[in-house]
DNA sequence: TTTTCACTTTAGAATTATTATAAACTAGAA
DNA sequence: TTCTAGTTTATAATAATTCTAAAGTGAAAA
C-alpha cells in the first residue's frame, strides 16, 4: 500500500489524516502480511521505530478510528490484553498460548458442516473459530 | 448435587472445604442448567443472597480455585471482564452482545468438516467455536 | 495567504479488573 | 485442646484502558 493510499483510506473514512494517523497506519498497512498486535506491542514497536514520539492515548485513539473505520480488526483472545488484526476479511485464528501468538486461518480452511440456529428471534451475526495450540 | 457432594467435590481437589467455598460452591454447582459469571456478577448475586458478606479477594481466589481444579471453565469473550462457565465439557458458545449473555452450545450441535493442520511442530490443543448473536 | 475552528494530540489523572500482601482466622490432624 | 498449614480478609499494588482539559493543527473559508 502505497502513501497516496494510505492518505486515500483515511480521508475516505473521515479521518484527518495527521502526522501521527498516517505513521501508525504506514506501519500498519505497508506490510504484506497480515499483522496481528496488542496496543502495548505496536507502541512497543513504534517507538522503536520511529524518532518521533506518539503518546500512548493517541495510539489508543487511533486503533479505535481504524477498528471503527472497518480498517481493523479486534481478535477475542482470552486474557487481559486486547488483540488486533489488520486483516479484516472474515477469517478464523489459531492461537499459541506459548508464545501469544496468532497466526491467521482463511475462511475457506474451516467448513462448518452442522451448525445450531439462533435462539429466540437473534441471528446469526458471525461465526469465530479459535484453535489453540500446544506443543 | 447435594451438600454432601459439594463437600466430596471440594476435598476431592483438595480444597479445604471452609464456609465461603461451600457457600460458593453450593451457588455455583447446585443447579439445574450451566451457569455463566464473571466475578463482578458472582459477587453482586452472592451478596444480594447471602447473610454473611464473603470478601471480593474470596470470590477471585475461589473461582481460580475451582477453575484450576477442573470444576469451572474459562470462556474466552472479547472485552475486559472474564467469563466461567459451570459447564467444563468440551462445548461451544453464542454470545449476544446485546445483554452480554452465554448460551452454551452442545459439542455435538457443531460438526466440523474441515480444518487446517496445526503449524511448525504444534498440535491442536482444543477448537472453539463463538457464534456472535445480533437482533 | 491568513484566519478560524472543529478535530486531534497529549500528559497525566481516573477508572476498572485483577493480583499481591500480610495479618488474623480456622479446619482438622495430632 | 493444641497446633499449624491452608484460608480469608481488607487494603495496597498493578495493569490495561479511558477520561480530561489544555495546547496544537489540518484544511475550509475569507
Amino acid at each position: 500500500m502505497k502513501k497516496t493510499d494510505i492518505l486515500k483510506k483515511l480521508r475516505s473514512s473521515g479521518l484527518r489524516p495527521t502526522k501521527q494517523r498516517v505513521e501508525i497506519a504506514k506501519f500498519l498497512f505497508e506490510r504484506e502480511k497480515t499483522f496481528h498486535f496488542t496496543v502495548e506491542s505496536l507502541n512497543r514497536l513504534l517507538t522503536k521505530k520511529s524518532v518521533s514520539k506518539i503518546a500512548l492515548a493517541t495510539i489508543y485513539n487511533t486503533v479505535h478510528a481504524f477498528k471503527t473505520a472497518g480498517h481493523l480488526s479486534e481478535v477475542e483472545v482470552r486474557g487481559n490484553k486486547t488483540y488486533f488484526d489488520t486483516n479484516v476479511s472474515n477469517h478464523h485464528h489459531f492461537y499459541d498460548s506459548e508464545t501469544s501468538e496468532l497466526i491467521d486461518i482463511d475462511a475457506s480452511d474451516i467448513v462448518i458442516q452442522k451448525i445450531p440456529k439462533a435462539p429466540n428471534g437473534k441471528k446469526i451475526k458471525n461465526v469465530e473459530v479459535f484453535i489453540n495450540l500446544k506443543n
